[in-house]
DNA sequence: CTCGGATAGTGTGAAAAGTACACTAACCAT
DNA sequence: ATGGTTAGTGTACTTTTCACACTATCCGAG
């Protein structure tokens, strides 16, 4: 089947930023592709759109299709790519996306899917083809400038967490490190956690408490115009 | 002519938002459309991007086309919007940028030109086509986060310029009043401006010096890591 | 059962930044 | 010379940021 137009048009893409986080530091989720051109190397995963879905849909999609993520993802749109050659073959313009995950949820699906997703580390990955390397350049570089100004991080870590598990976080999004009480002062002072009353189980020491993110207070704050910067 | 694909694809169009500034606060400069949808009404700027274009070639292209504005203006990529029915006729999907122009420079040529540009106060406008209230939305908000943490302020202003002018800049665009000498002793404090050694002529009261954006520094600062939140 | 190892959890003082605020200086026009 | 108009300047107070070290709790090993 054939689509004639009157005027020429680039083809249109999405690529995904998928960022998750474990004790190694952060993390970033690439496909091995399946299609020239780069069939075989590993980039990040995305594809066309559809001319019956939204650029969200279709990067909602794709994620769905080469990597198991669900739907539910925070998914937040990057910038639009559309250099001459950024593909060999024609021109395409991609809309480019980043997410963050919880990466303890999809460890397991990610190593086992047939789909050949898996995780690297920022610094130990493969050479991306395209212009994926710069793609990830921005959304790490946009990752550490929301970071610091909205609460962006509970989107990496467990329902419930503790307060070290969050600062290591602030800290490996940020290349930094973070003194802990002024830390601790600053999150618990935006009152947007909530403790569970429930504590760490498993641990040879002190177990920490656990906390939760509140959104619905956080949404309301939001509103009414409050910082959350760090 | 036409041109066949064997998939569908979007159409895909630049549109922008030009924001300058008078003694009437922000103004967006607006066109009158010559084709359909919507011919005859008044909206942004913006076109069909072709293949031998970048994105951004493609948004100084059309801004010449319909604006006369020239290639050096201040532009920038703001979101790239992709409702299904955006467009009446047809999908399109479209990469906003918006512009920052000194509108002396531009108020005769807007005024005067055959494509029938013209500035609207922002709260005085007639009422958009296609998505552009959302997308002035955005600009809007874009502009006034953005302007808080980087010196996008100068690309509003004359060469040479008054404190006092920067003050009202900052005031119209962030729609609040800002503590004169507070104001003054923040942004003197950044050292990105030179003082001409001039001063202001034919007004009837004492004349104020006139100052000059150091791009330089501002760029050799930025690289530094500085901060110039306001 | 106690002791060592590990992480949790807590407060204070000093420095820097932000904020509110009012008068004199200079220039022009009448 | 006087009045009108905007330029230009400093200080005291409050708030925020930053640096920094010890006790509490739990587990496991001996």
């Amino acid at each position: 089947m054939s689509h004639s137009y009157e005027h020429p048009r680039p083809a249109l893409a999405v690529d995904c930023v998928v960022f998750g986080l474990d004790e190694n530091g952060l993390q970033v989720l690439l496909v091995e592709r399946g299609v020239a051109p780069f069939k075989g190397r590993t980039a990040l995963p995305g594809g066309f759109v559809r001319l019956d879905e939204t650029l969200e849909e279709a990067a909602r999609r794709e994620l769905e299709e080469e990597t198991g993520l669900g739907a539910k993802v925070f998914l937040e749109q990057l910038y639009t790519f559309g250099d001459l050659h950024r593909d060999p073959r024609e021109r395409v313009v991609s809309v480019a996306y980043y997410a963050l995950v919880k990466l303890s949820d999809h460890r397991v699906r990610a190593a086992t899917d047939a789909s050949a997703a898996a995780w690297f580390r920022l610094g130990d990955k493969p050479q991306l083809p395209f212009d994926h390397e710069q793609i990830l350049r921005v959304a790490k570089a946009r990752l550490q400038a929301k970071v610091r100004y909205q609460p962006l991080g509970f989107e990496l870590l467990p329902p419930r967490f503790t307060l070290a598990q969050l600062q290591s976080l602030y800290e490996a999004v940020l290349e930094k490190p973070v003194d802990k009480r002024n830390f601790r002062k600053k999150i618990l002072s935006m009152e947007l956690l909530e403790e569970t009353g429930e504590r760490e189980e498993g641990v040879s020491h002190r177990a920490a408490r656990l906390y939760r993110f509140d959104r619905k207070r956080y949404v309301a704050l939001e509103k009414a115009g409050v910082n959350f910067e760090l």
